[in-house]
RNA sequence: GCGGACGUGGCGAAACUGGUAGACGCAAGAGACUUAAAAUCUCUCAGCCUCGGCUAUGCGGGUUCGAGCCCCGCCGUCCGCACCA
């Protein structure tokens, strides 16, 4: 019986409207099932979108189907983090609104996404610039101003003078605005922060307890925050050399071991005692505005060389007092981390050594590797970093020096100094709190007003949302906001009097930071409904890519902690399980060869193999192009591949299929025509073999004088049941995908047969049964493909409602098992043997086998090794 | 510089807790069907030879009855952080 063709475009939105009339997806939070929270990182709508979200909503939505059909109340939501810069880059290019421009990018974007067949629950969708969110995001402001967890300090940024903003770090180029082009300058500003830095030491410590997040990210994170354990040192300052009023020098250090070893202390250009000896010091105020301009970005950083200058102050050792050590400006001393001051000490550190040689200080070696002679042991040009036994350091002589740490550790938490111990323990964190202000307009407006009197007052709640004026130019670089003629004029809610808005806007990984708890009640007026938050979250499955390690999912975690101090939440991690997937890269194309020819689109170019070369050339004039290397895709690079064509030639289950197929998720997927041709030639073949045999297995029609095993059929599809359960689970997708082509393998031969009615009885219900599996079980990934095939069997109801079928235990172990019989670890024969064999019949009916026999040549074995239901192996 | 991950056929990859290396897919080759093409189906497909074997998981050692997997030392690729005291 010849069959139609299976037809995407006609039946993929049949079915995408039958799911939506049944309503499927619509999650209720009362529902007695168990919950699961799967969630997949939730996109920036730049225009359209592109095949690496294909990757990461097809993944999402195959462990959300599949965890419905196993029986959960699954969550499954889609939103937009709508804020950002470029949306305001296209207003200044384009002459349209951010507002215009981001709302209609949403609008292409849902379609998109509702044309691959995702099972979301479209109900609670929101972008993040909806006033109805971003009002939430206010209250939670105020909230956290409240708790403590807001402050406003003045800090070092980068600035843009061309395009009059801050730019973060990743925005600074060689020194100069991404953008613009314009140098960078550092500039003090005052902004407002979340006291991230609080939760330091929990954000470290927690994340052994995420066992279901990759140890690279966790590793990334651990790095990132940076704690450190070392001794807070204060030094006295030598009379007579102090500027007035100072009496110490406060220095961190990890290695308080090597203070016999210190030859100078180096503050920062921005150290208070740097600025007071610099008054009276006209050269060394040169050197220190020297310094602060260099700027911090990497390339600065890399070629600088290390270079100080003596303020003329001394300090005391606090173990000599005829001991004085000189006090240098150094331009490698950060004011952010520590103390703004350093001792150094040469030997140990080899930016200290150098700086010590530079400068003709001393170099005292107190660390010497185990067994060597210290009358001896010198260092000149290289520093000694290693562990080793203590030398030259008086009552610290021939300690570990972690014991040396801990003896002046102790010895100075003794010693006073002022009203305060000279040295103490302290734990250090790199982190820095986070700077969440940005002169920009396209942003949640931060809900604070500037009073002469009151200083600065929050709004009041009830005068909240803070709204975003539409009345805005971005005729000239700069805030409009800054810039409108009465958004930012406002009365004092204290005092009444005329006051001042606050014109920054926050940060858009402010708006991410939260969004997982909106989605639980993203009706409720307050942030969140504690009640449903605290239900569904942690996230059980977030998905989504390795970029977002640090930055958003570290904010993230702040966010619940914060959130829960302010009573919104109760818990501290807001993702149970974490998946980083990775990128889809291509090809790329350009014309001629070398380096300076044009990129070439894909689409543009066409690709034969001969003599196992592959030759590519332009469809349009025969040119020949040059292959380049595999990369990211990107506009620049003309490799980028529009999910739109692909569903409209081949359609969504197609795409889907392909990129859950081959590659394992975490790593880089190649996207290629032939590999996508190959997904599509399979599920033409799944139709073909389900719709060929469908009013056989429909109607249970046989043929008493059928052929094959219907055991083997039932075997293969419980077996491919268990694993693919398992492997979706793990996702693991590349490898359920390949039990499932195995399956259909099998099925092949025997549906074949019973299309052309060769079956038995037997045969026919067998197939029926592991057809039916095979559509369960491609339904997450193809799932229009499985309603199509269901609907051919005459099925009841839709698969995206039907339940994942529990695998019969009796039929995944086989009563038979084939040993492999090596002999001195080489194989030469198989066993096939009863599964529940004893270890002395397996091993007699392996020493009986003519091979086995033959090797050993009348000698007995020396010994025989029989591991059950794996393996035997004879050692002659 | 510091930290981490990874190296398996022409390609993407499998391989459970140390137990038959290469499942599954792509590409390629041969054949069948067809006037022809497409589609489909069947077979071959790590390398080498003497068709029974031998050699093969980046390289060199080690442990073990047995190593892709564990240990030591190299080489290569990728990623993160980077003046962090």
């Amino acid at each position: 019986m010849a069959t139609e063709r299976y037809n995407p475009r006609a039946s993929e939105p049949k079915w995408q409207k039958a799911w939506g009339e049944a309503k499927l997806f619509e999650t209720e939070n009362d529902d007695p099932r168990p919950k699961y929270y799967v969630l997949e990182m939730f996109p920036y709508p730049s225009g359209r979108i592109h095949v690496g979200h294909v990757r990461n909503y097809a993944m999402g939505d195959v462990v959300a189907r599949f965890r419905r059909a196993m029986g959960y109340n699954v969550l499954h939501p889609m939103g937009w983090d709508a804020f950002g810069m470029p949306a305001e880059n296209a207003a200044m290019k384009n002459k349209v609104h951010p507002k215009d421009w981001t709302y209609q990018n949403i609008a292409t974007m849902r379609t998109q996404l509702k044309s691959m067949g995702l099972s979301l629950d479209w109900s609670r969708e929101f972008a993040t610039c909806d006033v109805d969110y971003y009002h939430r995001q206010q209250m939670l402001f105020i909230d956290f101003v409240e708790k403590g967890l807001v402050t406003r300090k003045s800090s070092k940024v980068n600035w843009d003078p061309e395009d009059m903003t801050v730019l973060a770090n990743e925005q600074v180029i060689d020194g100069r605005g991404w953008r613009s082009g314009a140098l960078v300058e550092q500039r003090e500003l005052t902004q407002w922060f979340f006291k991230i830095t609080d939760f330091a030491q929990d954000l470290s410590d927690a994340l052994d307890g995420l066992d279901e997040w990759p140890e690279k990210v966790k590793l990334m994170q651990r790095n990132w925050i940076g704690r450190s354990e070392g001794l807070l040192i204060r030094w006295p300052l030598a009379a007579g050399t102090a500027p007035a009023g100072e009496n110490e020098l406060e220095v961190y250090t990890t290695r308080p071991d090597t203070i016999f070893g210190a030859s100078f202390m180096a503050i920062s250009a921005d150290h208070p005692l740097a600025k007071k000896a610099a008054e009276n010091k006209p050269e060394l105020a040169a050197f220190m505005e020297d310094v602060r301009r260099m700027g911090t970005s990497v390339a600065a950083l890399e070629t600088a060389e290390k270079k100080g200058m003596d303020t003329g102050i001394r300090v005391v050792h606090p173990f000599d007092p005829s001991w004085t050590l000189p006090v240098y400006v150094a331009n490698f001393v950060l004011m952010d981390y520590g103390t703004g001051a350093i001792f150094g000490c040469p030997s140990g550190d080899q930016r200290d050594l150098d700086f010590a040689n530079k400068y003709g200080l001393p170099v005292v070696p107190v660390v010497m590797p185990e067994g060597g002679d210290a009358a001896t042991f010198q260092i000149t040009e290289e520093a000694y970093t290693d562990d080793g036994v203590m030398i030259n350091s008086r009552f610290l002589d021939g300690m570990k020096p972690e014991q040396a740490f801990n003896d002046v550790a102790n010895r100075l938490e003794q010693i006073s100094i002022g009203n305060r111990p000279m040295g103490e323990r302290k734990v250090q964190f790199r982190l820095r709190d986070w700077g969440i202000s940005r002169q920009r307009y396209w942003g949640c407006p931060i809900p604070m007003i500037h009073c002469e009197d009151c200083g600065v007052v929050p709004v009041p709640k009830a005068d909240l949302p803070v709204r975003l004026p539409d009345d805005v130019e971005f005729d000239r670089p700069g805030n409009p906001l800054d810039r409108h003629p009465t958004w930012r004029h406002v009365n004092c809610p204290q005092c009444g009097k005329a006051a001042r808005r606050e014109t920054d806007t926050m940060d858009t990984f402010v708006d991410s930071s939260w969004y997982f708890a909106r989605f639980t009640a993203p009706w409720e007026n307050e942030p969140t409904d504690p009640k449903a938050a605290n239900e569904w979250l942690p996230v059980d499955q977030y998905i989504g890519g390795i970029e977002h390690a640090i930055l958003h999912l570290l904010y993230s975690r702040f966010f619940t902690r914060a959130m829960s101090k302010a009573g919104h939440l109760d818990l501290s991690e807001p993702f149970k399980g974490l998946f980083t997937q990775g990128m889809v890269v291509h090809e790329t194309y350009r014309l001629g060869s070398g380096p300076n020819g044009e990129w070439v689109s894909p689409g543009d170019v066409k690709i034969e193999e001969a003599d196992g070369k592959r030759r590519a050339t332009l469809i349009a004039t025969g040119e020949p192009v040059e292959i380049g290397s595999i990369e990211k895709m990107s506009k620049s690079k003309k490799n980028v591949v529009d999910p739109d064509d692909i569903i409209a030639s081949y359609g969504a289950d197609t795409a889907r299929w392909f990129v859950l197929s081959d590659s394992p998720p975490e790593r880089d997927v190649v996207w290629t025509e032939a590999g996508v041709e190959g997904a599509h030639r399979f599920v033409q073949r799944v139709w073909r073999l389900v719709s060929e045999s469908a009013d056989v297995l429909a109607k249970a029609e046989a043929r008493a004088a059928g052929e094959g095993d219907a055991a083997v059929v039932s075997k293969a599809a419980h077996k491919a049941l268990k694993s693919v359960g398992e492997d979706i689970g793990k996702l693991a997708f590349n490898k359920a995908v390949a039990r499932i082509y195995e399956l259909t393998n099998t099925l092949q031969g025997p549906l074949a047969d019973a299309a052309a009615g060769k079956a038995s009885a037997d045969m026919v219900s067998a197939l029926r049964e592991a057809v039916d599996i095979l559509i369960v079980m491609i339904a997450p990934m193809m799932p229009h493909l499985a309603e199509e095939c269901w609907a051919a069997l005459q099925g009841d109801g839709l698969v995206a409602d039907r339940a994942w079928p529990k695998f019969d235990a009796a039929l995944v172990v086989d009563n038979e098992i084939t040993y492999p019989v090596q002999i001195n670890g080489k194989k030469r024969a198989d066993l096939t043997i009863a599964r529940d064999a004893d270890q002395l019949t397996v091993e007699k009916a392996a020493l009986a086998l003519e091979a086995v026999q033959k090797a050993l040549d009348g000698k007995s074995p020396r010994k025989v090794i029989v591991v059950p239901q794996r393996i035997v192996n004879v050692v002659a």
